[in-house]
DNA sequence: TTGCAGACCCA
DNA sequence: TGGGTC
DNA sequence: GCAA
């Protein structure tokens, strides 16, 4: 209870009005109000300046909500205690905020409508709120929610969205000995900056190869090969998985935040429309298995949980397990109630109102962001087709939209509201969303409304203020949205880079020291809190602008607690104490020095460690220690520095053209190379040299050996790191050396063409940018490998059916099945 | 409290 | 299967 | 370490 002594609440009418409204900031950031007003800090003054800011009818909607539910306050404020939230960001809280307060309040629904209002009079915090919160007859209620709890899960084929006509495009135009490198060899260059721009010349004879006419008719062949996968997936997904917002995202109902009533009526024409169209579609009528959360059932649990908190601190605790509880949100999200929907002048709206609800953008107006460099027409006219093919309605101007119409304004990104001077009065209204066209198109694929988070314009504020993006420039139609935090990682581009400022770079340059040394140490604490840290570093590396205090990054994607202290710490002092720790502390510089050689990871450093082993010297051939060295470790010590050194860009290419004549002479011209990894991400300095070898099938197998054994021969491959035979290998690791210059590191992979596409993507990385890309196809229910991409089930995240692998020509196929923008291989330098 | 990318090669 | 690596 |  450190969190309700911390700010002397006692919820509700005893809570102290500091702790009433840090409960509001909680409701309303959890609803996206957050982008109303500047971060709030917890000082009373600032809280209430930015209450003020409320549109009266924001404010008299969210005080109904929150006087509503008592309990869940506390439910809130315990959770979190129980997880040591006090002092965290309004985002955990706003998470426990869903799980906790969403089935509490449902149950008390239950509860209050199935048995006599009257007995739990202490409900609500006042009549006007019971009345505006548009409680109908309770015998009416009860019946609708039972219908709620029984509807049966939408189900969709996948079919139409398969039928991405994605015309073959060229891509990868590889560099022979394409011209002009910069000449700065600056080798210690921060990452940041030491990229070059990517030369883009042809190579040779095989740059037709991804435009050969077939190559058109067979991505169109392709879609349905895809099996056609039910909506029920999609949504498990995107209830199930680590998403992209911090608020979950669920494929009907919008279930962030605050949490209205809709009226008997709106309900049961829902359901109802529902409930046709499922029967219409019917395809596979598979029902919904969640089971109605008998907890939430139980009559006596919900008279408990509706008992005055002061008295029973721990009630909501008891009548409710968190794990019952995040199982009825889970259920409430499944069966698509959107219980978002509806306010108290909504319930006046739709008594008098007649509207065909069963239309996909009923009561939804919608504004389009275009002209200029912003929207293209034929997207505008497509979007627009979209809104009115579905009974929304599109407006000519801003305004405020009428009772209970939602005004969606669809912008190519928020860096082009700056032309609508209107916008700024539209922030504070509740049912204005702000979202990128993706938001349309996607809520059309899956026919249901998406949650408003993921789609959203995000930084509108700010994108407003500053006259910094004054004249954005839209290159070709393209999706250069800059500044929202995305949440996937390989969905945003960087800003221009060259101007980071100071104290971005030493935050980012003590916590990528953390993320090399929780590399080192290994084990699965380190491995993840490495992965955690690096999520962070790669939120600042995106943030735009000077971080001043930690107002600044609170609430960004990926900064958590443990971040923003150390970055409360860097700004006071300049420095980090654990990373200062680490600096000093001889095993971890041990490690350090073990690991610099290829082949010896956290395990085989920690063992040589505890055996006594403290330098490179106690490895000379002949003592104890060469002889714990495995066959690859011995060559990551014979060229410990040389490894360890990076390789100017130019020498990529003539190690590339070296490998390319022998390929090239030994396949008879069949295969074609490709130069990939940091290479092909425009890197002006590279670790190693990463290659691609591609033919059709038939001519795969084996040829790895050939090549290799001609370059050894040629004696520009030294040493190999792994041993390659004829029965077809797919990768090679191993050791090459331009004559008077360092020995270096090649990685090939061989590679059938049908997987080039798949094996480009991987091979081009950034690692960073790879997994982000395959977590969001995990999350999509795909399954992305360098071999291919395919659609996948999943039971408890374990893969229990893989589909057939889709068939894709370019990279940017793989791009649009996932719904991310293309983005070149230097924007994928990321991480 | 759980999951965090997905695969290849070696011993 | 665990270690290391891409 | 972070998000859900
Ligand atoms: O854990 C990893 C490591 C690498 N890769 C892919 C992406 C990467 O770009 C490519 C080549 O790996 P490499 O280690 O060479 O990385 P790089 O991006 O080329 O950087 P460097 O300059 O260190 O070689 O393999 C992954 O998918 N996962
Ligand atoms: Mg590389």
């Amino acid at each position: 209870m450190e969190l309700l002594e911390r700010i002397g609440a006692k919820v509700l009418d005893g809570m102290s009005e500091n702790a009433k409204l840090s409960v509001m900031k909680t409701a309303s950031e959890s609803f996206r109000l957050s982008r109303c007003f500047p971060p709030l800090q917890g000082e009373e003054a600032e809280v209430l300046a930015a209450c003020s800011v409320y549109s009266a009818a924001r404010f008299r909607r969210l005080k109904v909500d929150l006087d509503m539910p008592k309990v869940t306050f506390k439910g809130i404020l315990e959770a979190a205690d129980e997880f040591h939230f006090a002092g965290k960001s309004a985002q955990e809280l706003a998470s426990c905020y869903n799980e906790l307060f969403l089935p509490a309040l449902r149950g008390n629904f239950r509860n209050t409508f199935q048995t006599n209002q009257d007995t739990t009079p202490q409900v609500f915090a006042s009549d006007q709120a019971q009345k505006e919160s548009g409680c109908g007859p309770a015998h009416k209620k009860a019946r609708v929610s039972d219908e709620l709890f029984s509807t049966p899960q939408r189900l969709t084929t996948l079919s139409e969205r398969c039928l991405t006509t994605s015309k073959p495009s060229v891509e990868l135009e590889n560099s022979t000995q394409s011209g002009k490198v910069s000449q700065s060899n600056q080798f210690t260059a921060p990452s940041m900056i030491d990229r070059a721009p990517s030369d883009r010349a042809c190579n040779l004879p095989f740059e037709q190869e991804e435009t050969k006419p077939e190559s058109s008719a067979e991505t169109i062949e392709a879609a349905p090969a895809t099996v056609p996968v039910s909506a029920e997936r999609i949504e498990n997904r995107a209830n199930s998985r680590g998403g992209s917002d911090s608020v979950t995202a669920s494929s009907r109902s919008v279930v962030p935040g605050i949490v209205k009533i809709k009226s008997a009526e709106t309900i049961e024409a829902a359901v109802d429309s529902e409930v046709r169209s499922e029967r219409k579609k019917t395809a596979a009528g598979e029902s919904n298995p969640i089971a109605t959360p008998q907890a939430v059932d139980n009559g006596e649990n919900n008279s408990r949980m509706v008992s005055p908190v002061e008295n029973a601190p721990n009630t909501a605790a008891e009548s409710m397990s968190r794990h019952e509880m995040i199982r009825a949100a889970k259920t409430l999200r499944d069966l698509g109630v959107d219980l978002r929907e509806g306010s108290a002048e909504d319930v006046r709206d739709t008594q008098t109102e007649k509207f065909d609800d069963s239309k996909l953008f009923a009561r939804h107006s919608f504004f389009f962001v275009s002209g200029g460099s912003g929207m293209s027409e034929k997207r505008r006219t497509l979007l627009v087709k979209i809104a009115l093919d579905n009974g929304g309605d599109v407006e000519s101007d801003l305004s405020v939209p009428e009772g209970s119409w939602t005004l969606v304004v669809v912008a190519e990104s928020e860096l082009f509201l700056k032309k609508f001077p209107a916008v700024k009065a539209l922030l504070d209204i509740p049912l204005v969303f702000f979202h990128t066209p993706e938001w349309i198109i996607e809520c059309k694929r899956r026919n249901a409304l998406l949650s408003h988070a993921e789609y959203a314009l995000s930084n509108l504020e700010s994108s407003l203020e500053t006259s910094e993006y004054a004249d954005v420039k839209q290159a070709g139609g393209n999706d250069t949205r800059a500044l929202t935090a995305q949440g996937w990682a390989c969905e945003r581009t960087l800003e221009s880079k060259v101007k980071m400022p100071e104290a971005n770079r030493k935050i980012m340059e003590i916590l990528k020291y953390l993320v090399s040394t929780y590399d080192l140490l290994g084990g699965r604490e380190n491995e993840f809190r490495k992965l955690g840290t690096q999520k962070a570093v790669s939120a600042i590396q995106s943030f735009p602008t000077e971080i001043k205090g930690l107002k600044d990054v609170r609430g960004l994607h990926g900064i958590g607690s443990e971040t923003l202290s150390k970055i409360e710490e860097i700004i006071n002092t300049g420095t980090c104490r654990k990373a200062e720790a680490f600096k000093v502390d001889p095993h971890v510089k041990t490690l350090r020095v073990f690991e610099g050689i290829w082949g010896a990871g956290p395990t085989t450093a920690n063992k040589w460690y505890a055996c006594g082993i403290r330098s490179l010297d106690d490895f000379r051939e002949g003592t104890k220690g060469y002889s714990l060295l495995s066959k690859q470790q011995k060559i990551g010590l014979k060229y410990y520095d040389e490894f360890n050194m990076k390789i100017p860009r130019e020498e990529v290419q003539e190690i590339e053209n070296v490998v390319r004549s022998s390929v090239d002479v030994i396949g008879e011209g069949r295969f074609r190379t490709i130069t990939c990894g940091s290479y092909r991400r425009g890197r002006k300095v590279c670790g190693d040299v990463d290659m691609i070898f591609t033919a059709n099938r038939e001519y795969t197998q084996g040829f790895l050996a050939l090549v290799i054994k001609d370059l050894r021969e040629k004696k520009f491959i030294s040493d190999d790191l792994v041993t390659i035979t004829l029965e077809g290998e797919q990768k090679y690791m191993g050791v090459c050396q331009l004559p008077g210059k360092l020995h270096r590191r090649l990685d090939i992979i061989i590679v059938p063409t049908d997987e080039l596409a798949c094996s480009l993507i991987y091979f081009t990385g950034s690692a960073y940018f790879n997994r982000s890309m395959r977590a969001k196809a995990r999350n999509m229910n795909y399954s992305l490998s360098q071999h291919f991409i395919a659609p996948i089930q999943t039971q408890k995240n374990k893969v229990t059916w893989t589909g057939e692998r889709i068939k894709v020509n370019t990279e940017k196929d793989v791009f649009d099945i996932l719904q991310i923008p293309y983005r070149t291989p230097e924007e994928r330098d990321i991480g």
